[in-house]
DNA sequence: TTGAATGCAAAAAATTTGCATATTG
DNA sequence: CAATATGCAAATTTTTTGCATTCAA
């Protein structure tokens, strides 16, 4: 976090304004999909960013591991910042209500993972699936 | 998955033959997208069916708790039956890699969400990002 | 310089919708 | 019969690409 261009320089890629507009949407709003980050960089100030920047941006900034995204509806990636990490999401099938846990649940997970693939699990933000109290009593 | 016209009927929907194939396509298939889905059944014998019914199949059959769907890769929801629940996939950010772990390791998180919200999470193919060996070095 | 990134506009994908017709219960 | 689904084609929405131009290193 601390030094955007280094970072990017790290990956032979380079700091433009554009990409630093972009993260910095994503960490004012939180959640957003690709078009609302584009609104908020346009809301900045600055000049608007066309969305396919936007997009090239966030691959970019997902690539360094700066932000990620998950699925919370159906249709429509949720960036948000890495750091951002608070907690995941739990998603009902049958009617689509989102709940939030902390990310202390997926504990085991995480280390599960790291031991046997050697992976890093972000768990933060993920979406579990499922069905909330209501429509499981309707089954 | 004993009698799906009961199931259908009740939430107040019909059994069709339509629904009936598509269902029985996420199971020969194990993963995929509504597309692939929709050459399978068409690939069964019988009769082609739109995509668009296959869409409306495909969120039918969740809604009634007999299919789910992932995102694994940015742009694709992957459907699969609900019992068919084997596992749950790590994807990697940096990469894309996608590997697969028991589903016991959210054992912790599922319990959990059962406690606190009621909610009954189905971790089975659930995507939970973060980033591979390889690319957690490169950092 | 010089390769990487942007802007734009056009092309692909992926989903959804309207509506007349066919089917199920 | 009456209500629900289907088929199709058209309309949306979302994401990606090609390319000339601009910009960071």
């Amino acid at each position: 976090m601390s030094d955007l261009g280094a970072r990017l320089r790290a990956h032979g890629k380079r700091l433009t304004s554009q990409r630093e507009r972009v993260l910095a949407a994503v960490g004012r709003l939180g959640h957003a999909t690709p078009d609302e980050v584009a609104e908020a960089v346009a809301a900045d100030g600055g000049a608007a960013v066309p969305v396919s920047t936007v997009y090239r941006s966030l691959d970019a900034l997902q690539e360094l591991g700066l932000v990620g995204h998950t699925h919370v509806d159906h249709r429509a990636p949720s960036y948000h910042l890495a750091e951002h990490a608070t907690h995941l999401h739990v998603v009902c099938r049958g009617c689509g209500w989102v709940g939030e846990m902390p990310l202390s649940v997926a504990d085991e997970l995480v280390s599960r993972a790291d031991e046997a693939l050697g992976f890093a699990a972000d768990a933060s933000h993920a979406a579990v699936h499922g069905l909330c109290r209501t429509c499981r009593e309707d089954r």
